[in-house]
DNA sequence: CTTAAAATATGATATTTGTCATACTTTTAA
DNA sequence: TTAAAAGTATGACAAATATCATATTTTAAG
């Protein structure tokens, strides 16, 4: 079993705010996994027992709508905690996380996340400021949703990609998405965002080259949404 | 200056959990306004120095777009608490709160709603729990607006309004928002939402009376989502 | 290596939604 | 009380987006 304290991640979460006894006693009861692309890490109605920390790999928050297609939410990082939300207030999750990439992930449970909580203020403090900053994406993105074309929506989006989780050393944008995911980050159909994305290689916005995109024109997608 | 103590609307909030000595400390800092209909309680990107507890009356919190159109994200109701996730991450506004009716609010300062917070443990777990409820509800709301048509958020945002703010003796939505205000909250342009209004009236979904709303029909209103 | 399946791409077309113009109605203020 | 302003309504049209069909390319499985 690994130790918590050495664990570089928890330095970008809420978790930093932990003293050593806390991480030695968290160390002895988390669990480790390994979790292949693709993969759940808990689903959408899942009674998830406590909180995961995300130590390697991007995973995609998700909900499936009426319709059948997979809205995504977030996109979630290492360093960062799942399930925090599910945990505070005892419900059922409300989305999916799934993994984009393979990952290596720590649960720790529930009774061990609130007792770390209900001691130490600067640690409840910490998570209760990143929901606080969860909620105002989500209103953030909300209005983007409800205001901006599928275009502004894709310019802006790459854009994210590109800034959140970096460029290949070809500079190519790091994480992979399939078209039909950043249909789903965009809000839109599959075969709509494929269009737009031809439509911005033309242009020269982007460059597209099999699987790989590149971001040509900064300025002009930043531009868009004016 | 009133007691918070016989204040009947507390009992909805977070603020059930404080104590007679709480109650008779916030009823010492508390100020007490009166807002009248179409005023703003604060704004878009202003500091707020508290926390205003609603007495009577509901508003609107809404944001604007690029485009230059309000965004409504959501309805807020006596005994409901605004400018909570402000005051956690002590960052201005990010949204603007304008009185839907003529409202009476009370506005409890920062260093005070901070002190309780810290000292009372259920206090500060029922303001978390409320702001996790806010982040499901804005989960949800984006996958609608992301994946549903105009259509039938119209249809739901009408149930909603039924259901959350009741009717008047005579049958008709209690609460009259106008065509713009419903526009923004489903999140579409002014004419498309008369447009489907008139539909919905000719297909005797609803009944227009000048500004007066009817639900005629839930069963099939609550089946277009489908 | 080969083949089936999945992902990507693009055209044709239908549907949804937005925009602009204009008329009518209600509210507000002088 | 009346004129102006705001809100509501509707038509005509344009633009955005979805859907369905189908071709091509890539990936995965045997």
């Amino acid at each position: 079993m690994s130790k918590c304290e050495q664990c570089i991640v928890r330095q970008f979460s809420s978790l930093k705010a932990l003293t050593k006894e806390e991480l030695l006693k968290m160390a002895d009861c988390k669990t480790s996994y390994t979790i292949k692309k693709g993969e759940p890490i808990f689903q959408e109605g899942e009674i998830t027992k406590g909180v995961f920390c995300i130590k390697e790999g991007v995973c995609k928050l998700s909900k499936l709508s009426a319709n059948g297609k997979d809205q995504i939410i977030k996109l979630v990082k290492p360093g960062e905690l799942l399930g925090q939300r599910s945990m505070i207030i005892d419900e059922p999750a409300n989305l999916s996380a799934i993994a984009l990439e393979d990952m290596e992930v720590c649960f720790i449970p529930r009774t061990d996340v609130m007792g770390f909580f209900n001691n130490n203020n600067q640690f409840s403090m910490n998570m209760m400021k990143t929901i606080c900053g969860d909620l105002k994406d989500a209103d953030d993105h909300m209005v983007d949703m409800a205001q901006k074309t599928v275009k502004v929506r894709l310019a802006e989006t790459l854009l994210y990609l590109e800034d959140t989780f970096g460029k290949n050393e070809d500079g190519s944008l790091h994480l992979q998405l399939s078209r039909e995911e950043l249909a789903g980050m965009i809000g839109t159909a599959t075969e709509s965002c494929i269009r737009l994305l031809s439509e911005f290689n033309k242009t020269r916005l982007i460059k597209i080259t099999g699987k790989k995109i590149f971001i040509e024109d900064r300025v002009k997608l930043k531009r868009m949404n004016e």
